[in-house]
DNA sequence: CTCCGTGCAAACGATTTGCACTATG
DNA sequence: CATAGTGCAAATCGTTTGCACGGAG
């Protein structure tokens, strides 16, 4: 059964504290700092852990590397194609159930992931910046 | 400009004879076949080049390899979570546009990704297999 | 002939793993 | 005190890059 270490105990609270969606590596910087010994492998397999036993999520975003959600309950994510942040999405995308998708060639339908793509406030900003 | 160079062509071929999804080091195999001393190298560069070039389309499924569709033609995917073999998704998710996202946080949209998950009608056969 | 493209091997970034040690329940 | 968890370094996986050579335009 599931252990309550101190570097589990830290690193779940370290994510939950930054309310952001961070990676693997920009977590481990913040916990390096209250636990300096800590591993980057120890950091990997918690959140693997964590994760599994459902006290975070995690996002599997296109291509990039694995961010971990501090928020359980279920929602959406944009995120940013130039500084690739990533946001939670409020919005209801209205009533998807998988029966709504039709004839799916066969596939028996488990869920769906759904990614929306901009560019962030911050981004849009500098973008202006340099038009100048 | 864009030379047609034979291991483009050979590549460019293969995966639309396939017409399946396949990875950079699937697709290696099957041209290997045909020009054994090619390189995963010039594979991967290919085929970033023609996904640029809008020849081919690049798919950046969460968290796994890439995969690149020979249908250019707009259209979301579903991918099976076991054998994490992709297809094509037909069915019209009714009329997404950007603005319909509603409060974004302040980000400009520039698109979505959708990914619906499931079980492929060969891997269903196999579950039930082991079900007995 | 001029470069773009190639093959090869080495580099890379993210993540995982084998191991001997440590500490939780 | 059993065994899940740790730190470290090395391994792995997918992908990219530097370089000298080769071939398309």
């Amino acid at each position: 059964m599931l252990r309550m270490t101190n570097q589990r105990d830290i690193i779940l609270r370290e994510l939950q504290k930054s309310k952001r969606h961070l990676t693997a590596d920009e977590l481990y910087d913040l916990v390096k700092k209250v636990m300096p010994r800590i591993s980057l492998a120890t950091v990997y397999r918690n959140l693997e852990i964590l994760s599994e036993a459902g006290m975070i999520g995690k996002l599997e975003i296109s291509g990039r590397q694995k961010r971990f959600d501090y928020d359980v309950s279920e929602h959406d994510h944009i995120y940013c194609v130039i500084c690739h942040k990533v946001d939670n999405l409020d919005i209801a995308h209205s009533g998807w159930k998988p029966e709504e998708f039709g004839d799916t060639g066969g596939y028996s339908i488990t869920g769906y992931r759904l990614e929306v793509l901009g560019i962030c406030p911050e981004c849009l900003k500098k973008e202006k910046k340099k038009e100048k």
